[in-house]
DNA sequence: GATTTAAAGCAATGAACTTTGCTTTTGGCA
DNA sequence: TGCCAAAAGCAAAGTTCATTGCTTTAAATC
């Protein structure tokens, strides 16, 4: 709700070039990285003129942050009632995110643009992430349930994840995720048995 | 010891040419951001000519991650003969690495340098991270002591602070790089209490 | 010291990427 | 329907990046 994005005339053509530009941006980034896309190149993609390009987004980094920002409005999660099925489900669910073609790159767009949304572009990105597993933390709050902190969540189950995708490596898929949470969650009360703990070495 | 960048003619001009080109660098990264950073400007802020960068680096990347593998090259840990210590030196000096102005930037560059070389890139700079923790465990493990995987020390200690730094997370400092490694460490034999687990939460 | 030659400097070139003033289209609204 | 202004298109500059052939400097070796 905060920042609206003021835009007049939202509608017609306006709309259609904003979509455009959208999906060839997308398909850009899944084609020769984050890295390498420039507004020329979208622009072509698009059949949009560049200066249109330019007049509306100036810079890749906000472009690329534009599109990430967008995808944040998707699918809600419905909860299940149970703390560690919501919260394996929101890590499936990120790690999802972050795996598909592209997902760190824009991961790393909303990380990274111009100096100035730098620490914006950080915290909404943060938050977005967290938001799915803060749902369920309060849901099972409510429940009268004892719930580890959103922190803790943060350090044992995202950061992992997000790490694994960075470094690509082996094995980082749902079962994976879903481990990270059991064991999580079995530390929960007093101790228990860490649920046959990760595996794969680096190489 | 793999590759010794076979530099013929490493000294006089070429060495000078090749310092100041990689302290221009690291400070352009701190003033303006890596996503910033070209050769052009790096050689007018080191007092060189474009083309000498271009031929021996040819790519920002390419440089970053230059100056990046340079820096691994720095102190050697002291073990001290005591598992929980030497991991937390180990991640207190990942932290450190990290937090320094660029470094995450510097990191990334590792990761990511232009797609051919993203593999071996990505190899690399995992295992320069892990070759500190890897001595710890081994000595540890050689004392006949019981120890965590590497795996696991990436899940718990080290994805944790390369999450934290990226987000810039407040209070991700010495002390709770150490904790990250206590809670680790506790959690080995059977059970053992959670020191006072992690505190702040995103905002 | 003289020789060799890797690497730096120079300069011209081409290819993007950006920017900008102006014109044209067209969505929103009376 | 007709007005108005926002946004798109067009086109011409202006910048900056990147490449390359050639010349000059100065390490390294004998």
């Amino acid at each position: 709700m905060p920042a609206k994005s003021k835009d007049t005339r939202p509608g017609g053509r306006s709309a259609r070039v904003r979509a455009a530009v959208h999906r060839a941006t997308v398909d850009l980034v899944q084609e020769v990285g984050a890295d390498k896309v420039t507004l020329p190149a979208v622009a072509r993609r698009a059949g949009v003129n560049p200066s249109s390009v330019y007049r509306r987004w100036g810079t890749t980094s906000a472009l690329l942050a534009d599109v990430a920002a967008q995808r944040k409005d998707e699918a809600a999660p419905e909860l299940l009632g149970d703390l560690r099925a919501d919260l394996g489900h929101a890590a499936v669910w990120t790690l999802t995110d972050l795996s598909r073609p592209g997902g760190v790159a824009f991961f790393r767009a909303e990380v990274a643009p111009d100096v100035d949304d730098r620490r914006a572009g950080l915290r909404e990105c943060l938050e977005r992430v967290s938001t799915r597993f803060q749902a369920a933390l309060e849901a099972a709050a409510r429940r009268g349930e004892e719930t580890p902190s959103l922190d803790r969540v943060l350090d044992r189950v995202v950061a992992p994840l997000y790490f694994r995708v960075v470094f690509s490596l082996p094995e980082t898929d749902e079962e994976y995720a879903r481990g990270l949470v059991a064991e999580l969650c079995d530390g929960l009360p007093a101790s228990g048995q860490l649920p046959d703990s990760p595996r794969t070495t680096p190489e």
